[in-house]
DNA sequence: TGAATAGTGTCTATAAGACAATATCCC
DNA sequence: GGGATATTGTCTTATAGACACTATTCA
């Protein structure tokens, strides 16, 4: 949001006269935490690094900001970039900037939070030897926080880069403590869905099972669902009702 | 946390030869939002601009970081240069990065959040001229978040520069949402206090009033209040009991 | 004694967990 | 029909809100 103000002609002469170089800069980048559920476990992207530091170790897909985009463009654009996904629900998560995270030079990097369904996440097509899904195994209970470990079925445990096992960390903190009062589980599902597969979202990100009723009867008094009308087709059992996000999604 | 790693040699001779201005650098600040409840209602404390841009404008106390200390060092660095205050809580609220969020050049905020009780932050002292303690009006309720407006009594409503009603805002909102599952509260508070001064600090902080026999029991039920032995002295009325923070503070 | 707030006990309303009964699909 | 899961309804238990009552201090 940019403030509606004029700028005074004395701050016009400042501004004419300002010399960025007169304090030390540190590099910026942003690094995206792409989220889904499979299997009853959260997943995120890893790339393979070919070039040093860290060369040969997995990490999250990131790069250098340009100074003409904003945080979230940038991560927007290097999740295109790096995936080809677009449209995909963005979130910041924080900013690390310990002095010897990286040992180029000073580098902060501002971390985002990228969440999709399971279908769009295995559309994400990049060449084979570079990339990895990593399933994300949390060693922390509730919302203690702290960093994590990744193993994929192609690559056995994949050794992070940088402090990124503590970003993803922080990312399943956050979906975490969010789930509670925001309908941010929605952004891990298709369009449409089932209770029990909102259901198995949360067990997923909480890693921990919920009480069915409870959480059916919870869900619905929120009013952010809406029917559809129709129901599953092709399940081997009685198919339940479709839902959709309500669109005048109450914000609690 | 700095991984246990060995740099290989071909890494070494890399970052011999690494150049940092190969990617375009942009200025970094850290900000800081000084919290602390007041007569029922957040305030935090300002600082009159004595320079471009802005000029005359009031700003939270911020500075551009140093290349050789983390993120929170800085954060800690400028609340003490410009506060005195040492040793208080800090956290991390979000890093704002609009492109023409300062009109000098592209310079990101890595926003804090740093809280305090009524007593400490009333020691602050700074040349009156130059600084204003705002009452907070957060034109919001529950969690919704936005900008809000500052208003102190010595200078009437402060105008805000840069982005720094919405950092506010984001700091508020934040505040709110952390209050239900962790013991923020306590560090709005001095090391003893009575069940209503809590539930005081609360009703600050949510902008709303809460049941007091409700409070009182699920305060107590989480185990992270012990009771000193003492009781109020020199109010006219029964006194209450002292609680302090529980050693073993359970998270959740 | 009266004003004021602290602290306790009890009742009620609401939400969560448990579980039984019935419904609807595919095979 | 059998297997499987959906959906509804009821019962029990835990928690929140409301409120009455007693306790303790100062003026």
């Amino acid at each position: 949001m940019s403030r509606p103000r004029a700028t005074p002609p004395a701050e016009q002469a400042f501004l004419a006269g300002y010399d960025p170089s007169c304090f030390p800069r540190p590099s910026v980048t942003v690094d995206v935490v792409l989220l889904a559920p499979l299997a009853g476990q959260l997943h995120t992207l890893v790339i393979r690094r070919l070039d040093h530091p860290f060369r040969g170790l997995w990490a999250l897909p990131g790069g250098f900001i340009h100074l003409d985009e904003s945080l979230e463009q940038a991560a927007t654009r290097v999740l295109a970039s790096k995936t080809g996904l677009d449209g995909v629900f963005l979130e910041q998560l924080g900013t690390f900037g310990a002095v010897d995270r990286d040992p180029r030079t000073r580098i902060l990097s501002v971390a985002y939070c990228a969440l999709v369904d399971p279908g769009r996440f295995q559309e994400v097509r990049v060449p084979a030897e570079d990339a990895a899904v990593g399933r994300i195994s949390v060693p922390w209970a509730g919302e203690a926080g702290g960093p994590v470990a990744l193993a994929s079925p192609a690559h056995g445990d994949l050794e992070l880069a940088f402090d990124h096992a503590e970003v993803i960390g922080l990312a399943v903190k956050r979906m975490r403590g969010k789930l509670d009062y925001t309908p941010v589980g929605f952004e891990l599902l298709p369009p449409e869905f089932t209770l029990l597969d909102l259901q198995k979202v949360h067990e997923t990100v909480l890693g921990r099972r919920l009480n069915k009723d409870s959480f059916r009867r919870r869900m619905l008094a929120l009013g952010q669902l809406e029917a559809t009308g129709e129901v599953q087709e092709g399940v081997d059992h009685r198919p339940a009702a479709l839902y959709r996000r309500a669109k005048g999604g109450l914000a609690r």
